[in-house]
DNA sequence: CTACTTTTTCCACTCACAGGACAAAGGTGT
DNA sequence: ACACCTTTGTCCTGTGAGTGGAAAAAGTAG
């Protein structure tokens, strides 16, 4: 199949565009209902949608009481790529144009290999997905980098933990590879838009999302948008200082959050705990594997390990204290915690809501809820398949 | 005169409006040149603006090589009242419709007087203000108090330093003693708009705000709108934790910014060195007046005092390091400093600018100006007639 | 005074859209 | 099976917003 190149012609047709990816399959009426446009101003419309083949006919609607109706759906040969380049591994994803995942690879990658490196196992990945019969082709693809992104030019800029990348132009590059539109992202903001779209941050406007990965990182979305701030480095909040005069950090200065909590600041505090026999649990598996990561301090603290789960805790209130000034600042309608660290679970959970309800003032946590994101490893894909059908749902 | 009580009927009438206040006098032509508007289409919206008396005639424009064009402006007679309720003195302002102060009085105040006290007298203010011939009457009025408002209502919800405000209805009770539409925000959030309009941040679209008076606020501007959080307490920093285990706050915690850097805590620390006989300087002065302020602690340390200097580095620092957690996380163009204690000056700027460079990472510091507010106790009242004039000059 | 500019007004034309009339297609009750 | 109601889809005309060209009006430059 010839891969669609048609865009809404104007914001109606966007909209309804939206509509079909966010509601599914719909009828004409149903869409009226939502649009507040003229009946014959939508069926105008959606007949140009239809001819434009973005949109399809897809059988008879429910009945409502009289006359049925037919539905109408986005092309379901319409297929986005999401890809979420973390620190230490790729996910690659192929979504319908409902933005719901078809399939989905988990590879180990290393980003400090560079981008002409990393993008050749994307590609690869991706050809994978075809060649299993999942897509023919993509018609837009959205890509999440872990570090700050020149958004409208989709080009990383001065990324702490991707030497090589600065100023490769990620946009361009795939688009050409790819043979579609692409958009660019910080992996945060996407994980974000993921569990906006189809997460538990669907009815919220204003909301955090933490994301605690190899890295930690927070997405803000005002207004139902992600906000980027003014050099694409918006939600930076690892290099906040937790602890005064604390653990030097990668980026010069001490007691940055990071350095004292994040997948890799876990993983040495566990190897730590280990070889100092503080902890049998954490020394056996550190003899077993040879080294510790999150994980490992997770298993250990399900199977009631005091170490791990002081580790956990501790990790939680330095969490806990920077969030709750966030939320003193920022006054969101949610927080969501996200990535890697996830595994640890709800005691995490509980030691950050402990920090932010005691620290943060009742008015602005009065009704806010501190929750797990739902989609974890899908989160950043959605949001990328998310990102870029944003982009092409929109009026050209 | 009656008042105007014509509102635009339409969104080019509403920018145009804008336009007016924004850039005074203009003939049509100049602002075709900036609506986009077919030169027909914008003279029948200027007539029909010309027909309600917003705007009137205004001579002759300079010349720009051919036939002259007519001016047209803002009716002088538009009167906006603008209110600015601090916790411990009111600012009350009429400006014309381009927001140009034409008096300003400034009074002593107790806000913990509760509401029926405190309107008393800003009325009086303002019939003192009608009295002296500077308005007939007022077209509007945005007031600001030194709280969390709820901001559609217009209503103060749950304000520490306000005890009695709690759900007053300050929008409609105004409205109804003035005669005209009011509007209600948080100080801080007025600060912000005025400096916008007229200060400093006039070409920024992202910016913070830090105002350090009695309290610390912090006004939030994302692309050009105030952001108010969903329960309308964003930029309460005040009760962000600067010093682990640190000072008492009234707040009920420990650390807070407010009990170590304030109006309030800089007063008391003041008092305390005096005490001490740690500076001769600030003893003196307590002496003469039996209390000290801020302001003697400016002039003390503008008169070379070490202590009073050391008081005014050390806040900085505090107040630096909150504020370089902020800019990691929301990357802002400008960060203002304002509020009573700009008196203190450079000094001060200097140790929050040194915590900030230090601190945050060289994305989001390279291009960060941060600058004293340019319009001191103005800048409330400016921001003030702002608010009321984007509501009246909006779509009716 | 002439030539050129800029501004303003006038007018015909396009276009988006609303909303009513009507037809089509289904349910519901007798 | 039939009449009647409801919902849906189509057609068509009216309306108001807005565009853009022509020409008049009112200047400036030489």
């Amino acid at each position: 199949m010839r891969r669609m190149t048609a865009r809404p012609a104007n914001a109606h047709q966007a909209r309804l565009l939206r509509l079909l990816r966010d509601g599914g399959p719909n009828s004409r009426a149903q869409l009226g209902d939502q649009v507040d446009l003229s009946r014959s101003k939508l069926a105008v419309e959606v007949d140009r949608l239809l001819e434009t083949r973005l949109v399809v006919a897809d059988g008879l609607a429910a009945s409502r009481g009289g006359r049925r109706s037919h539905n109408v759906r986005l092309n379901p040969h319409l297929r986005f790529l999401g890809v979420d380049i973390g620190a230490t591994s790729v996910d690659v994803a192929v979504t319908n144009a409902e933005l719901e995942i078809l399939g989905h690879i988990n590879q180990p990658m290393d980003v400090r290999e560079g981008p002409v490196a990393v993008f050749e196992q994307v590609l690869a990945m991706a050809a994978k997905l075809k060649a299993s019969g999942l897509a023919e082709g993509f018609d837009g693809a959205g890509i999440g980098v872990p570090g700050p992104v020149r958004f409208p030019e989709g080009v990383p800029v001065a990324p702490p933990i991707m030497p090589g990348w600065d100023g490769f132009p990620v946009r361009e590059a795939l688009s050409q590879e790819l043979g579609c539109p692409v958009m660019v992202d910080n992996d945060v903001n996407l994980m974000a838009m993921g569990e906006q779209h189809a997460g538990v941050a669907r009815t919220v406007a204003d909301f955090l999302c933490v994301k605690i990965g190899t890295g930690i990182g927070c997405g803000i979305v005002v207004g139902g948008e992600v906000y980027r701030g003014t050099t694409g480095s918006a939600g930076d909040i690892g290099h906040i200082q937790a602890v005064p005069d604390g653990r030097p950090c990668a980026c010069g200065n001490r007691g940055c959050l990071e350095a004292h909590f994040s997948g890799a600041a876990l993983a040495r505090d566990a190897t730590e705990a280990a070889q100092q026999r503080l902890s049998a649990e954490l020394a056996s598996r550190l003899e077993a594997n040879g080294t510790l990561s999150a994980v490992d301090v997770a298993a250990a603290a399900a199977a009631g390990d005091a170490t791990a789960l002081d580790l956990i805790r501790e990790g939680g209130n330095r969490t806990g204290q920077v969030i709750a000034g966030l939320v003193s600042f920022f006054n969101p309608g949610l927080v969501v915690i996200g990535g890697g660290v996830t595994g640890l679970g709800h005691t995490l959970l509980a030691a950050i809501r402990t920090q932010v309800y005691r620290q943060s003032l009742p008015l602005a946590t009065g009704n806010l809820p501190i929750v797990l994101g739902e989609l974890g490893p899908t989160a950043g894909v959605i949001g990328a398949a998310r990102l870029i059908s944003d982009h092409l749902f929109s009026p050209a």
